[in-house]
DNA sequence: ATGAATATTT
């Protein structure tokens, strides 16, 4: 089997010795032999450079008393070829403050100005230029090619001088490396139009393109986005025969620049047609599909790799196909790369490891992700980013913060993907004090991004800080509102109930021309759901098929939901069935529906079917089918599916899951053995949720002793919000039993604590208006009518014979029950 | 003995 080798930085196999054939045995030369000594010594030196030793090479030749240029030429070109630049000027320095005098050649000014392109030496190949403007009253043709690329990859391409130009324009005789060079130049001046004009102005000049001449003028066609050109310049690659079409270079670039281009057809076709391949080749097919989210594609490909015993693939070709396992969350795969990876090489570079992170994370195992992480030796700024972002996808956000702060610890510096993490962990745990220090680092240290309004917006908006975001998005965003800005502020809104508020930057959106697109109406339909109108959601409905986004899967769930939460399930079935796409949430969000509007029926034959088809349930799957089968009776079945949800699809049960067990079996009236199952919990069972629920089963079933039991167990765990709920809900145990002093009891200890429970509120949409109304308010217009209304039907009910069940609430209202 | 050139993780 094939040992998996990876490129290292200085990967010196490209050089120009490897070509050579293989070194011939010394010949052993003494000192004063004959006058043919220095041929010999020269190709004794070239030798030792041939055999990645140039550093005993310079040895050899600090011992010879008078080198000539040539000799000096030879370790200077030997240290080139093994990517020792830096030593190649520092013996060029050497060579021209010699005791004994010698003068530079061509030779001598070529490969030193390749040194000086290779390490950014600017002042370096300007001196060197200065010298050869000099000394020589011609440039040869090599030199001023090799002085056009020293500035090319010394100078910024951004400047508004172009020193590369005036040395091409000043040359007397120009080939097609030149021509090249400057091809390449302008490309990297991101003068595309220039690139191809060259490259035209070469052709019209008689100078016949070589390889290099496409490979260096594709990514200007791949910039531009032209089809049209890129079709012609392949022709011509066809035209200029086999030697260009099946060249290794042109196969790579070509099929790069088609599948730039989103002709992965194209690109295979390339593919195709090379007789022989090289690793990079496979690569690019692979990158390409990738690219062109064909994954699948992609990794057939990557398997194809793997059966050929003449190609060893390298890391980036396990770089490719840890990407297309990751989008396709084929865990299996992944894991058999990971064993492939293992098994063949003794080190895995830290960018395979990163993959590795990263394909884990996304297929939900972080835990394995840490592992790897935790293993490594050697990490860089993109590990800790990875494994940040993990924890952070992963709702481990705690984990997450923890890790920045180590991270910080042992020298690394928070940048822009850092940031983009701490701003999600900030507004999943809707924590504003880490979204205003992370803010407040990024100003400090002028670290800007694309996309940063989004992520602060949305930041501050989940967080609370809603006037923030507004202010964020309507001072620093005035010319550079985009989609996704605009969706930020608007879920921004909605998340925070000003359901106003969202629908009126909704129309401001509109107005301003800006196409909403499937994440604006996910995000403005819970919206809906709040506002309490069913017509709203129709609206964005009719929006959404107008527009053709309605088959978006994320439109398609939150449809479903707004339907089946304005009471409309009808409506939100027919919406799941038209959903094209169907994933986890369509499914959860219409189970949930069919369980809020006590069809457990219906909301388990769909969950068989979901179970059936290739959408796994998630954990709030889970959390819809037990609340369905609990509000429906379906104990057994319920029970059945929570064994189900830990055998068989390893989800570990969280408080909801738990919660929905408790309140399943309470409500059936088996309150014992609820309180038996929380028991068995231990201290994973010590959450509110959990108790409360077993709470409210002690009030419909009358189970006094134990109800006050619960209640004394939640007060200890104190969870803040929900207290006051649960203390009322003791009241009305006592107040069923007509037990009054205890009722009184209970409220006064409310009052001691500043309790009060949040007032409950009815709604009804009348003519595209929603009226709100609490117990006793008196803010509708026209509210003493309605009050009126009221005391008639009242009356009405008692001559009918109702006697309605008196109930005290904590704030002294009677709330009518039954 | 000298010059131009392709693929990559958050």
């Amino acid at each position: 089997m094939a040992i998996v080798s990876f490129n290292s930085p200085h990967n010196p196999t490209k050089s120009h010795y490897h070509q050579h054939p293989p070194p011939q045995p010394l010949s052993i030369t003494t000192p004063n032999s004959n006058p043919t000594k220095t041929p010999s010594i020269r190709a004794h030196l070239s030798q030792l450079c041939q055999e990645g030793r140039p550093d005993i090479a310079r040895s050899l030749f600090n011992t010879i008393p008078r080198p000539t240029t040539v000799l000096w030429n030879t370790i200077i070109i030997g240290f080139i070829c093994n990517g020792m630049s830096h030593e190649a000027l520092c013996f060029y320095a050497r060579m021209i403050n010699s005791l004994t005098p010698v003068n530079p050649d061509a030779y001598t000014y070529s490969s030193t100005l390749k040194g000086c392109a290779n390490t950014q030496q600017l002042k370096v190949g300007k001196a060197l230029h200065c010298r050869i403007l000099r000394s020589h009253s011609t440039v040869s043709t090599i030199v001023g090619n090799s002085l056009l690329n020293m500035y090319s990859s010394c100078l910024n391409p951004l400047s508004r001088f172009d020193l590369v130009e005036n040395v091409f324009d000043g040359l007397r005789k120009r080939n097609v490396v030149s021509w090249n060079t400057m091809v390449g130049w302008y490309v990297k001046r991101g003068l595309f139009v220039g690139a191809l004009k060259q490259f035209k102005l070469m052709m019209e000049m008689g100078v016949r393109p070589t390889v290099v001449s496409f490979v260096n003028v594709f990514p200007a066609v791949v910039a531009m986005k032209d089809t049209n050109n890129c079709d012609v310049l392949y022709g011509l690659v066809v035209k200029m025969g086999s030697e260009y079409v099946e060249n290794l270079f042109v196969v790579s670039s070509a099929i790069f620049m088609y599948a730039e281009l989103g002709d992965i057809d194209s690109a295979r076709v390339v593919f195709e047609v090379a007789r022989e391949r090289d690793i990079e080749v496979w690569n690019t097919m692979i990158g390409g599909y990738v690219q062109n989210d064909c994954y699948a594609e992609g990794l057939d490909i990557f398997l194809r790799v793997l059966e050929l015993n003449d190609i060893v693939p390298d890391t980036v070709t396990f770089l490719a196909a840890l990407t297309a396992v990751s989008r396709l969350q084929r865990l299996d795969f992944g894991q058999q790369v990971h064993s492939y990876l293992l098994k063949n090489s003794m080190i895995v570079p830290v960018i395979i490891s990163n993959a590795l992170i990263a394909m884990y994370s996304k297929c939900n195992l972080v835990d394995t992700s840490f592992k790897i992480f935790e293993k490594m030796e050697e990490r860089d700024i993109v590990s800790w980013n990875t494994m940040v972002s993990a924890f952070v996808q992963n709702e481990c956000d705690d984990e997450g913060l923890m890790l920045v702060y180590e991270m910080q610890n042992q020298g690394f510096r928070i940048d822009s993907v850092t940031a983009t993490a701490l701003l999600s962990a900030a507004s999943n745990l809707r924590n504003y004090r880490i979204g205003k220090q992370t803010h407040g680092y990024l100003l400090r240290n002028w670290i800007q991004f694309e996309g940063i309004e989004s992520y602060l917006i949305d930041m501050y908006a989940k967080s609370g800080l809603i006037s923030i975001a507004k202010q964020l998005f309507e001072k620093n965003c005035v010319n550079t509102k985009d989609q996704v800005t605009w969706n930020a502020m608007i879920a921004g809104y909605a998340q925070n109930g000003e359901t106003d508020q969202a629908f009126t930057v909704l129309r401001q959106m509109l107005e301003q021309n800006e196409k909403p697109n499937s994440v604006t109406l996910a995000s403005i339909l819970p919206a809906c759901n709040l506002s309490g109108g069913v017509t709203v959601g129709k609206q964005i409905h009719g929006f959404a098929l107008r527009h053709s986004i309605h088959g978006n899967v994320f439109v398609g769930s939150a449809l479903i939901d707004m339907y089946s939460k304005c009471g409309a399930i009808v409506s939100g079935e027919m919406v799941f069935h038209m959903t094209p796409e169907k994933n986890s949430v369509t499914y959860t969000s219409i189970i949930l529906g069919y369980g809020q509007h006590g069809l457990g029926g219906k909301a388990l034959s769909l969950f068989q079917i979901m179970l059936e088809s290739a959408v796994k349930p998630d954990a709030v799957t889970f959390v819809a089918i037990l609340s369905a089968c609990s509000y429906a009776g379906m104990i057994d079945q319920g029970l059945q599916i929570f064994e189900l949800m830990e055998s068989e699809y390893r989800i570990p049960p969280t408080p909801e899951h738990y919660c929905c067990i408790v309140d399943m079996l309470g409500r059936a009236g088996r309150v014992i053995e609820a309180y038996e199952f929380i028991k068995n919990l231990g201290n994973e069972g010590n959450v509110a949720g959990i108790w409360g629920s077993l709470l409210g089963a002690c009030r419909i079933h009358g189970e006094l002793e134990l109800g006050k039991f619960v209640a004394k167990k939640l007060f200890t765990l104190n969870e803040g919000s929900g207290m006051a709920g649960y203390h009322v809900l003791l009241s009305n145990i006592y107040a069923d039993k007509g037990m009054w002093k205890s009722v009184d009891g209970v409220r006064k200890g409310m009052r001691d604590e500043g309790l009060r429970k949040e007032s409950g509120c009815s709604w009804i949409e009348i003519g595209g208006t929603v009226n709100r109304f609490t117990a006793k308010d008196k803010k509708h217009p026209q509210f003493d009518m309605i009050y009126a209304k009221l005391e008639n039907l009242a009356m009405d009910m008692k001559i009918a014979g109702y006697r309605p069940i008196a109930r005290c609430t904590a704030d002294g209202t009677s709330e009518l029950e039954d």
